[in-house]
DNA sequence: AATGAATGAGCTTTCATTCAT
DNA sequence: CATGAATGAAAGCTCATTCAT
């Protein structure tokens, strides 16, 4: 079972890292497992099919950035607080994880994307939890919670990219605040 | 030369709702072909590759969203009447010609997509212009304008999204009003 | 009918130059057409398909070494004399002609190249009667005609590529005389 | 390994029969797997490209006559006697093995083939060697070994030529003295 | 669990040839 | 005679998936 759960994990890295390069399409099941060090057909015996592949790639990034989002938070926090920790928390994960925020943005712009998949995953269900308290609150603008939800994803991967891109900017605790602060404006009254 | 202009404009409408509706990768350039009532080779006649086929959709949708912002904008309007004019204008169209707003999601997610692209084209100009603007006269956040214009771009996608979720939502003006000032709350100062 | 002339030989002269460097299946009739400056439908017009284009060249060049050889020969010439006449033509025509030359080996080495062809035309067929009268004078071995001239012309054809490879040995009459001189002793008693 | 030793053979030997018939270009690479009775995919499992199927197939058949003529010398014969064994066992190997004689002339007069290609054979190489000690001895006329060795396999392949058309040839041993004749008078002093 | 040969449908692209103008 | 858009039947090659071992 290690040497499963080994074979298994690389292939689960493997991918990552081609698919967030080349793309879904521009990467071959057979490159996958070649670049693994494992042959050919051991990886429909852990994936039945690509595509089996590609969520579970999803469902680990997911995973991952929940649990460490959940392990910033603190009680007794104001909604703002809470807010910023689960945006800084996703920022810092991301650029810590390239090829995951790589793969990602694919997978959700591609047509493996559903609103089913979205809505299952506890990263998303806690931010949505969050949002609808802090319109319960009197807090936050008024809208459907999920779109403020997803809202704020839009301007966490812009601001990722942002960060990328620009020399400096990750160590800037003061650039870091005002990319929360034009969230913040965004979604709150 | 009617022929001509009809042929190649029925490829490029049948491409688009084509990829709109099953992707790039999910769309043969035979069914294209097929679909759009003219041989298989003549495709390649206009467009020698399919990725020539789909920077040249691409290309047709920036110019005919740029053209139609264009048309609506006016002289003596306030910096954040423009950028609601800019903004408003994005949302109508991208609502009256949903393929190309799929189509358009698709492609800035794809490996085809390149910050050259992106940069080449004249409404992502028009808007640069505009931010940088507002920031010198001091209305707007100081940040790389290009980074706004992208943050911006993505507030309009999701606004889009939400919109066509909604049922009633695009005819009700309160509502467009409401989905813009989250956007100007989160680049204004 | 000038123009017609004209456009028929720039067809025929763009033909051989592509077919010599980049054989006939590399060498598509679009290519042709475009690189002799004329449009893609006329080379139908001249010759129906692309195999009467080859068909053409090769009886063009076939009667070209013809009239060149027949210029040189004269009459009062023992049998030796007249096959060296014979074998320099060749070899001075092919050398002048390398586009020809060229071509001539791969369409003879190729799926169009048949006995009825190789027959049907008069440089061969002079070839052959002189073959013939040595054979009848005792001076040459006893075959079938026809296999020496094959046999010749093999050995023409690798002394002209000897000669194309080795620099200066064009020039160099002894050289000739020396390759000449193989081919005497093959066929000769 | 031996399904994976029987396809691959069979796929040589299929490609050989077709192209000898039809040619490089006559010959779909899907005909040649359908004739072989496996897939359309597995060739290219075997041979990434065509051209690679081509190349295999040619030194395939280099190794075969060079191990057949290996075979055949001994040792403490007159340069004579060797260059005769040489030249005999090629027009028997050739005989014997009209598919291979095919293939190799189709090959060796397209674009396919180069010098690199040809000097790279053991059974030119041999050849090469066989003549340069020829010329050392005297008893050969001097020129670049290496035409001489492309002379002699030009009067090899007209000879098997001959043979192949003139029915009860084969058989007869003075026939093929006599060719041998030829192609000897034609290089020694 | 593991291998990698084998499958075969499907893809993009090419190209000789036709045809409307 | 001349153009070049249009056709459509291949062709070579790819690749997710299966299967014998």
């Amino acid at each position: 079972m290690k040497a499963n759960t080994r074979k298994k994990q690389q292939l689960i890295d493997t991918a990552k890292n081609l698919f967030s390069t080349n793309g879904f399409y521009g990467t071959p099941t057979a490159k996958i497992a070649r670049d693994a060090g494992v042959s050919n057909g051991i990886l429909f015996h852990y994936f039945p099919t690509k595509e089996d592949l590609i969520h579970s790639l999803y469902t680990e990034i997911k995973d991952d950035i929940f649990h460490y989002t959940l392990s910033q938070v603190y009680t007794g926090a104001t909604l703002k607080e809470s807010v910023y920790t689960l945006w800084l928390a996703s920022v810092e994960w991301y650029i810590e994880h390239p090829n995951d925020f790589q793969f990602m943005l694919q997978f959700e712009n591609s047509p493996y994307f559903t609103k089913e998949i979205e809505r299952s995953h506890r990263y998303v269900q806690m931010a949505h939890t969050l949002i609808e308290q802090g319109m319960e609150q009197g807090v936050l603008k008024v809208f459907d919670p999920m779109f403020v939800v997803r809202m704020l994803s839009g301007m966490v991967e812009r601001s990722v990219q942002y960060l990328q891109s620009e020399p400096g900017a990750i160590e800037n605790g003061t650039r870091q605040n005002q990319l929360f602060e034009m969230a913040w404006d965004a979604i709150s009254k």
